[in-house]
DNA sequence: CGCAAAATAGCACGACCGTTCGTTTTATTA
DNA sequence: TAATAAAACGAACGGTCGTGCTATTTTGCG
């Protein structure tokens, strides 16, 4: 439960220091203290670019000479790494699930169940779309749009990543609900479907459109939809954080 | 006032009845029926395939060849009408923006001002999304996630037909607020990014997740969304339309 | 150090891309 | 019907793409 995903996540392992000069000396210390080989790290480094590329030109827009060219590689020592294009474009996928997983979803986890974590995985989840902005967007949203009707392996495994945070979402909900967070006749798909449209909101907003603001009036929407399935016993603190997020 | 944007739709006419067979005597008087010389008779019959094509695969994804393929033409056919591949992209969305104020705008302007009409227009853009959901999804969308960081031209006729459809939705909002439908507290701004993003939230689960129901359910959040702005006097009766479209 | 294995480079291929150009066919008009 | 204009074709070009080979280099270990 620690996890968003039940399956190992293979690759979350960072980029090597590669600009930075290293003492000679330490390479193999570095390389015990790392566990990795020089396949590994490059193929790490690999990654690091793809994602980076994914979240300008989309998914369907990785391409391994363009890879190639900003990792100074050539093509096929690039393509080696992966097989086919399609494997590194899942792996890229997987990459990106597991830091969300890293940064959204397992700090949320410290927080108290309920409505405190419930409220920290829509916050850290904004965060990280703002935070997108200008590094490429949200290969979750960008991917959905781009593999909508074409199926295949990697639309499988992005669906599977989408799932798995909606089931995240969902349990905090019902979590929330169970204690006495939320109204018991509070929908938690409903609750979901409107949360997740919030955050689609953001993305287009703030990143096509370019129109300030789009992250509080994110924050206050939510706000809003906490308040309609809050309970009584929360409901007057709830209007206060409404309150005060409209001003 | 009529039409969503300001600037004429130059290729509105829809495709001409290519298969059918005609009567040979009759194509003079066709032609000055229509206004059309074969010249835009087939530009209008790649507009169209190429709508559906844009729908499929994307703006980004539309290809000369595959077009010139779908309508039987050689590629420098189907080049010479556009001049360039670009040119081609923005008429497709040119051609989208035309239908989407026929289908969804217009029609909608014959209802009283007010909510009546902020609703019908809601109405109509959730069917309509729902309609494309087995013919290729709404370009809108799926075009705003492609070039969200890709300026350009087609970026901003994209964003233009955007902008003036949120315009027309600000409009709407703000005549309900006029009319004493909803609150003068109401921040059209931020009810419209809310309407919005349940749209997008419906695009992604009907379309991408293929989950049943997200069509009842983005009408569901709007009317909490109405009820939440809707002044007392109106306030009974959209009580009433949550419960029953919750059921 | 030296040897096996892993990693990377280099090269070529076939496919598709948008675009250009000269030619040929088709449509319109006088 | 003949003359003129518009439309469509077909071949070719330069480019990028993913992928399959075979060398060559680098790395890791005994």
């Amino acid at each position: 439960m620690s996890d968003l995903s039940d399956t190992p996540s293979r690759t979350t392992a960072d980029e090597p220091a590669r600009g930075r000069a290293r003492a000679e000396s330490t390479r193999t210390a570095d390389r015990y203290e790392r566990g990795l080989h020089k396949g590994q790290q490059t193929r790490a480094a690999i990654l690091e670019a793809a994602l980076s590329l994914a979240g300008q030109m989309g998914i369907e827009g990785l391409s391994i000479g363009v890879l190639a060219e900003v990792t100074g590689m050539s093509k096929s020592g690039v393509f080696a790494h992966f097989g086919s294009r399609e494997e590194l474009q899942i792996s890229v996928i997987r990459e990106y699930h597991a830091r969300f997983d890293e940064e959204v979803f397992r700090p949320a986890l410290r927080e108290p169940r309920g409505l405190p974590r419930l409220r920290a995985m829509f916050e850290r989840w904004v965060s990280r779309v703002a935070a997108e902005l200008d590094a490429g967007g949200c290969i979750y949203i960008s991917g959905a749009v781009e593999f909508d009707d074409r199926p295949g392996p990697v639309r499988d495994a992005l669906a599977e990543m989408v799932l798995t945070w909606h089931a995240a979402l969902n349990r905090a909900i019902r979590l929330s609900i169970d204690c006495g967070h939320l109204l018991p006749s509070t929908d938690p798909m409903q609750m979901l479907f409107e949360i997740h449209g919030l955050i689609l909101a953001l993305h287009h907003d703030a990143r096509f459109l370019r129109t300030p603001g789009a992250v509080e009036r994110a924050r206050a929407a939510f706000e809003r939809v906490v308040a309609f399935h809050a309970s009584e016993a929360v409901q007057e603190a709830v209007a206060q954080a409404v309150v005060s997020s409209r001003a």
